[in-house]
DNA sequence: GTCTATAGTACGATAGAC
DNA sequence: GTCTATCGTACTATAGAC
């Protein structure tokens, strides 16, 4: 029986577990310091989890369905195509903290292990859709020109954002993100019909 | 003296270095790694550089010096601001390995200490008013409209190539990096005067 | 389920011979 | 300048008591 309020040790691990592959990456994050910020035992993270690359995946894809979840209710929030894409654009973000889940993509060990990898796949592969089908129904509608491309422009607007975490990082600076994004709104009023 | 020809020790172990720190980041490249790969010792590594670090500062200035000469040709290649900047999009790279500059920014150890930071942070200084001269000359001329906003374009076109990386990478489709950069190219005609 | 103890390996760095 | 030997620490994981 689990209760419905008190959260598990396990539920503390991938938390925890989560915090530091954003923070950190994978290949800089060890069992110790999951420990460590969980307040569990060496035991316990064993108990639950077959190792380190285990409960990593668990952490991401709770990360991925976090993201996944706010991202759905941006593109959601608003009328037409381009209320809607903005509103992804202008998500609530911390640029110095990087992308919870476009960080982990530099990290060797997560492109070069298919397990570590498919939580990240799967998220970038569902929200280009996702952005794509916002943008197709623009062009439905009669609100973006016909010939848009809309992968092309998904792609664009996913980039935008993920190399916006880069630059903001290497300038340690928000406003480097904020040029970025603004730029690729004012590039996708040219959709309009 | 030193030949001109015949690379001394020190020189193999910056370019492993540099290497291994595009390959695998910061905190997930050993010394021993570097050493292994430049066929040097222990003994020849601590000689000629004080630690880790210090040879990784020089690494990546290697690194960004190769890439800011690469850059330049790009953006030296074409009459038209947009041809400029369009060159630099459509340069040769391998989405698939990410760029040997922004992936560093990444690591948690290369944004906490700013001798690492660095090297990187005025790459990407130099990279934004480098492009951003690009296309206010191209205003200059009467080539782009007058109110284009060349900060936030620049910011717009290095971003889409740093996300294009994050997006090839982990769909391990270097497709994904060309959508983006194209979609960037045709964002670019738009500031047409 | 959680704890402590410990395994075996690799880490980054230093010492000292040559 | 380069080598081998070694330091002290941290790594990921396992064992076995409770």
């Amino acid at each position: 029986m689990y209760s419905r309020v008190m959260k598990a040790t396990k539920d503390h691990l991938v938390e925890a577990a989560a915090e530091l592959l954003w923070e950190r990456g994978y290949a800089a994050t060890s069992p110790a310091m999951i420990q460590k910020r969980s307040h569990a035992g060496q035991g316990s993270m064993y108990h639950h989890f077959s190792g380190k690359a285990d409960l990593a995946v668990t952490a991401m894809r709770h990360s991925a369905g976090q993201l996944r979840l706010a991202t759905e209710t941006a593109l959601d929030s608003g009328t037409t195509a381009l209320e809607r894409v903005g509103a992804y654009l202008d998500m609530e973000r911390n640029p110095l903290a990087g992308c919870r889940v476009g960080r982990l993509v530099q990290d060797p060990d997560v492109v070069a292990d298919d397990r570590l990898r498919a939580p990240v796949e799967e998220f970038f592969t569902w929200l280009q859709q996702r952005i794509a089908d916002v943008l197709a129904e623009g062009v439905r509608s009669g609100e973006l020109r016909p010939d848009t491309d809309v992968a092309a422009m998904a792609s664009l607007v996913i980039a935008t954002v993920q190399g916006g975490y880069v630059l903001a990082r290497a300038q340690q600076d928000q406003a480097a993100f904020r040029r970025a994004t603004q730029a690729a709104k004012s590039a996708l009023v040219h959709l309009r019909a």
